[in-house]
DNA sequence: CTAACTGTTGATAGCGACTAACACTTGGGG
DNA sequence: CCCCAAGTGTTAGTCGCTATCAACAGTTAG
């Protein structure tokens, strides 16, 4: 039932792959130049050279195909590896600034435009939101993992909170156009909350 | 332009207050009683005896006939009756409990139900946080006029990580069915995140 | 090497949220 | 009493999204 018959690397893999990979970024370069609202998604398959049939099978919605790749993961396993007695919040903060620094010091140019884009459209700040409330609770049931506790309402709260504190972070980000650090803004921000 | 030329009280003006509210009667009845994406607007008009387009000369969308109230303006000035020297997040603190704490003990029960629609209700959920957006930059210019200063990253901070404490303290207490004490709830959180 | 199998795609049809254009009814003011 | 405008219904349309069916190409078994 679940042995991969076709090995990741089979031809037809690798074309499903492209013709992805091709959507989103057809989908990007559209949203970009003529918005996300005004851009319909029989555009970007035409772009694409596919028909709207082929977006939906690669991507359930119109939103998702702008959505970041899942660092829900990494993020997960660098608050498991701080020190059980350290302060909730404290954890948290430096396990969400290692993780984005990863990114940024990588793709910085591309965080700055994907983060402009979903947080000026509605749509898709909405499903960032929807995300976060995904990413909370895999973030809760970590810090009680790594302390050995219960998910009780205080651990929510640090979760919701750091992640509110990180999204408003990058919200000032992406209003200074990116001119500042973004590694110092969220040591600024982690600073007010847990001092 | 901005004269009423039509009282409050006009027959005409009675009669739209009317349909407005029945419309919106009708779509909660229908929303918990056979669930939100089930419910078509078609449905929701046919039951309040209008047309689907009657709908949404009424109401923008179909989400927005279950928002709450605006409770911003209120949340606003009891912010700024804090003194100015308390730190922020307490502020927040006691503005937040002292709202909902109004709302809590003449509407319990319509609180309970209708919150717990919303945070089941993943399209209702990515409208409150859209609102909860909102909400934020206001609390952010609140807290400086308050202060006098600038609304700065901390600032921002605060009122984000205030409102998804609170978020979340409703949904533990929808959790559990509405049997803790919502008040109590809302201080532990903020206790958690300002000791 | 061929035949059966399986996954990817396209065309068509359809639903539901939402909008625009036009005509009709009705309450309110002159 | 009559005209205006607010409120509504009808119709037709766009767009996101789904279901169904058929065609075709890659993969695998015999």
């Amino acid at each position: 039932m679940n042995g991969p018959a076709t090995p990741p690397e089979s031809l037809r893999a690798r074309k499903k792959a492209h013709t992805r990979s091709t959507i989103q970024a057809e989908a990007l370069r559209l949203f970009l130049s003529q918005g996300y609202e005004t851009t319909t998604v029989e555009q970007i398959a035409r772009a694409a050279g596919v028909s709207s049939m082929t977006f939906f099978r690669h991507f359930p919605t119109k939103e998702s195909v702008v959505e970041s790749d899942d660092y829900d993961p990494l993020i997960v396993r660098l608050i498991e590896r701080r020190p059980p007695q350290e302060h909730p919040l404290t954890a948290l903060h430096h396990a969400l600034a290692e993780g984005l620094a990863a990114v940024y010091t990588t793709d910085r140019e591309a965080l700055l435009v994907r983060t402009r884009l979903i947080l000026r459209t509605p749509a898709l700040r909405a499903r960032l939101r929807e995300n976060q409330h995904a990413t909370e609770q895999m973030l809760t049931a970590a810090l009680a993992a790594r302390s050995g506790g219960e998910p009780d309402l205080s651990l929510r709260v640090y979760a919701s909170a750091a992640l509110a504190a990180l999204t408003t972070t990058l919200a000032v980000w992406v209003d200074g156009d990116g001119e500042g650090h973004l590694p110092a803004l969220v040591d600024e921000a982690f600073l007010a909350l847990c001092p």
